[in-house]
DNA sequence: CGACAACTTGACCATTATCAAGCAAGGTGG
DNA sequence: CCACCTTGCTTGATAATGGTCAAGTTGTCG
């Protein structure tokens, strides 16, 4: 049931060894000092620890809205969109998920959404059933579990903000500087550099616009010199007050 | 510290004595089942016995953006909403908080949005410090903060479906529908009537418009036989089925 | 009754969506 | 190795939804 080290290890630069030792009462009296947040990556491994990995190709489906919901994922390494449907096929993408991110969480019995592979993609999967029959007794994954799904609020409270009142251009903006934050590399002259692992269609889904919007957002930020695009799928960026700006 | 029954049994008919014998490993076990949900409001009192009552008057702020995060609060009656701001005063309103909603959730130190009182309102405070404290002790509180952060990231969600892909009336039905299912009252003939608490430019900011828009938007479904407006801050559905087609 | 706030309505405008080509990169088969 | 096809991306022209600005109306409270 528990997974390798070595799969673990590629979520963040904690060691396994850092929860082998579960505390009295768990995490939650750091997290009445607020003290949790410099620690973030801890609460995936805990979950973690529980499951053991899969790996779902490219464009895969990992589980469909309104199937049974039996397991919960953390992602190891690739990209993992959380999608919601509509009817007539209109769809929105609730959030990216990164390595370190949980999803799949429900109270009740089937999921309220479908996660689809991006990339490549290699995951954790936890029977809800053990996680939560554990939680009972070892308050350190409480805790776990209540932090990574508060982290999953934050994203979408922020998420909200955005499809709620910002223009195309902030909303671009506030999602190459996200990724950045998440995912980035930057180098000595402090460009930062992004591979983008979601298609346009994907982003303008995400974002609440059109992937015609979102082609012509990214090519008029390339023209104000905010951003580079080598190719389609990789993004320099140039300025960024000029996207913090964006972000307001 | 603890509150008196006569003002928690606002929150939801279930009475006290219900949760006055903790269970050995709290509800952890029923939520694995996915059994929660019939009693959803059981977490509010379970969080709201650690603190005491306190109101609010119209319009009044309850704590502001970026204040020291030291409570939660349980609505016990009236509405609270939750607010972000951006720079140039635009407002995007995240959620309308109901008797037995929790707000102030936060793993940091400091609120990333303000809440203010709709109406009138009288709420339950928990201090955080006390919460997290308990929790790790105390599974069926870990379970209940758990379940109630857990509501406020489902109606995110489906908060971003609204705002990414629906047209304005299709919000300003999901709207009206979501109110009816948390607070309206159904009579004989099949005619749910809603009062609402919220100004228009409330509406607005929750749901992405401007107060035209949905000054017209209300119009144009009484137009079409679909609602009623009495007064302006009440409201009669009386085509359940064209609002539920515009939900999709 | 008057003043003010909240709401509605109208006319016009802008941002973003839609529809339609065209282009570029990558893979396949001849 | 090159023509061909497919897929994903970009660009252009036009349309529509919802925003803006402005004027009225209603309702509430002193």
């Amino acid at each position: 049931m528990s997974i390798a080290p070595s799969v673990i290890a590629h979520i963040a630069p904690v060691p396994p060894q850092a929860y082998a030792h579960p505390m009295p009462s768990g995490r939650w009296n750091e997290m009445a000092k607020g003290a949790c947040t410099e620690d973030s990556a801890r609460p995936a491994h805990v979950v973690a620890a529980l499951g053991a990995p899969v790996t779902f190709a490219r464009n895969s489906e990992i589980f469909g809205d309104d199937q049974a919901a039996e397991n919960v994922y953390v992602v190891v390494s690739g990209v993992v969109r959380i999608c919601k449907l509509m009817g007539d096929g209109r769809r929105q993408i609730e959030a990216f998920c990164l390595p370190g991110d949980a999803f799949g969480w429900e109270t009740g019995e089937r999921y309220r959404f479908s996660a689809e592979a991006v990339s490549e993609c290699r995951l954790v999967r936890v029977k809800r059933s053990v996680l939560f029959a554990r939680a009972g007794t070892d308050p350190e994954l409480a805790c776990a579990l209540w932090a990574l799904s508060f982290a999953e609020l934050q994203r979408a409270q922020e998420h909200l903000l955005l499809l709620g009142r910002k223009t195309a251009q902030e909303r671009v903006g506030s999602f190459l500087l996200d990724l950045a934050r998440r995912s980035g590399t930057t180098n000595a002259s402090h460009v930062t550099e992004l591979q983008l692992a979601m298609s346009r269609q994907d982003m303008a889904d995400f974002l609440g616009l059109t992937i015609e919007t979102v082609s012509r957002t990214l090519t008029y930020l390339e023209e104000q010199g905010t951003i580079s695009l080598p190719s389609s799928r990789r993004v320099l960026l140039r300025d960024r007050s000029a996207l913090r700006r964006l972000d307001s």
